[in-house]
DNA sequence: GATGAATGAGGTTTCATTCAT
DNA sequence: TATGAATGAAACCTCATTCAT
């Protein structure tokens, strides 16, 4: 009668206390630093018992990916999904949706630029890679529908193409990434978010076929 | 007679030779990877002659991140002091030095988004963090400049301010960043140049003032 | 039930080996000379595991260290707890005491030695310092007692004062560390015992009260 | 024309230069921490030099030793010829000259005591051990010669025998190690030249015969 | 004789992962 | 399933000594 369901779901629980006991110890000490002794230590569990969850520490790192992905994609669909917003308030909204998401999971950034950066931390697997490719692609590919929806409703340029999707996930990328970096030297120094702001209405701007 | 200065010169040779290996191993094999072992064997040498080099992994690293800062406000300071070139010009001239910087030497972004990330891969003291963020606020200034002048010509809106530097840098990075990451997954895909060609339109599309 | 007391029993009885094992290799080696590979072969353990029951090298060194005084202490205060024995007899038995410490742990002065000479083998924190300190005046001070004990009953010149317990102790240890000596240049000769005999001989002499 | 025997000059200020480096740095950073190189440099000589003037390591600190060794035989000895001194007043005055030397040269106590401490240093050759020996033998003969004469005049206990120079020659190593040891713990505290009177005092009256 | 670059063996320590209980 | 002791491969770095110039 339901043990079997209520055993899943205590293992499914305890799996998501490991991952954020992960996300934590991650995030305080590195990646790199991290050693899984902290992360069970966190936990309360010991260091093996992680593995019967985990197979390494590369999947407990992987899967933290996905899941900020994941959150990610969602925030980006449902602005995509409002119909009430013109493109150029999406577009708009959709850096809001970026940027409240790093603030609820700052380590996702850490993280994916990790996976860009660090070519060996871990050799990702092909089929990992690639999971993690498709779900930014689907993300991107929200960014890219309402450019189009806006050069069909002949707010937009049309010749940037399919290149704006990349160019608005790497602004907002480089420039988390940046005021990250120019905190750290001075901390009171916090200008991520009107610089955002600054950034996208540049961008916007830049895109937008002129009015006569 | 020399003999001193020659080997003074061999000293420097060798140094260079190190630095050299070490930028190619990092790149090949990742910062955290790469061990004092590889960049011996590559320069055919025994590790702990790597030592009467350079202090330690840190300082090969610390060292190689300044010349490639240097080089890179070379090439911007070039660009800027050219007279012949309209802001517009100098502001995409810009974009491509950081371009040539990145390719004549890859690692340097890598190595600077490492500073950036400071994933604790060292714990750099923090004069040397403000002296890399001395160089790099050096070459903000001369993007800031620019702007400025170009305001001053009316071409370009005034009520950006100072952040444009930033953007024009994390929109650089991150854009370099993202390509490269991409390129890892489909290693056949090279869109960085036309892509950092459509961003900086748009970037400057973005800041112009209205023609009537 | 119970595994975990057995487990436990387990850890302590190869903490004990250990130290066992250090102590050896510490005692035929030399301190400098004793490598932790060394004391993992002797236990037939990975030098890995050592670390798992202490923190370093100083850490194995300083605990046996700690033992050594302890197990002093002990001896020394079941002598000077005896009601049946004489002042002058307390001081010879003292020496007895120290001697058969020295004979059942003969690492222990050599390792007082090095905290003494502080040869930087590790740069012992002060705590440690102090903690070493404080069990030997703790020691000393059953020296001064019974010294005075011997005053107040008439036996010794008072003027000698406080300093004749660190004359006791250093009249043993420069005596061990002599003869030790002596015995490395040639092994068969071994005189330490009838030396100290004599040299306390003469101590216990040089402080009683002149009789009438 | 005398050039070959300035060369010799030459050669021989060289080595004593070396020496009184080696001295230094081996006083300043103990024995095990002080490099070749930090001695060179202290002369203003290249590492490679050094050993045109000395085989290794091993033989600066055993020449060092002897050097030391020497020198407190000749004072020793200027006590020991001294026709005006009574026995007494020479044990007395003995001491005094061993203080002398440990004023003079503090490494040369710490030296000896590496020798009879740390078996591994370095393994010395039979050959030196013996030199040594001789060299404390010769002393310690100096000793016992001045017992036996006190002894001869009447003054002395004659039970004692030969081991006395040994005792003499521990209680002034082993106070000098122990004060030594607690000034480390608190610098202010400097009892050694009391305590050494005291001890001596002690000494010199325990093998006293007794006055009717 | 002097130089100082080069060597390379050797030491300590860390940590992801395994496996017997 | 949970444990946590054990592993052992690496990595970094030091330094006495050699040797070509």
């Amino acid at each position: 009668m339901g043990t079997r369901e209520r055993r899943e779901r205590e293992r499914e629980n305890r799996r998501s206390q490991i991952l954020n006991a992960a996300k934590e110890i991650f995030m305080s000490k590195g990646l790199r630093a991290a050693t899984m002794e902290d992360i069970a230590r966190k936990v309360e569990l010991s260091p093996g018992t992680i593995y019967t969850y985990f197979k390494n520490k590369e999947e407990l790192y992987v899967v933290l990916n996905l899941i900020g992905l994941q959150y990610l994609y969602k925030q980006i669909e449902k602005v995509y999904k409002n119909r009430k917003l013109s493109v150029e308030a999406k577009l708009i909204k959709f850096k809001d949706a970026m940027y409240q998401t790093f603030r609820h999971d700052p380590l996702l950034l850490r993280v994916i630029f990790h996976v860009q950066l660090e070519d060996s931390l871990f050799t990702l697997n092909k089929a990992l890679l690639e999971q993690l490719n498709h779900l930014a692609k689907r993300t991107m590919n929200l960014f890219v529908d309402t450019y189009e929806e806006g050069v069909r409703q002949g707010k937009f340029k049309k010749d940037q193409g399919i290149v704006l999707s990349d160019i608005i996930w790497a602004t907002f990328t480089g420039l988390v990434l940046w005021e990250e970096a120019k905190r750290k030297i001075d901390p009171r120094k916090n200008f991520l978010k009107p610089t955002l702001d600054s950034a996208f209405d540049i961008l916007i701007r830049g895109i937008k076929r002129n009015r006569r």
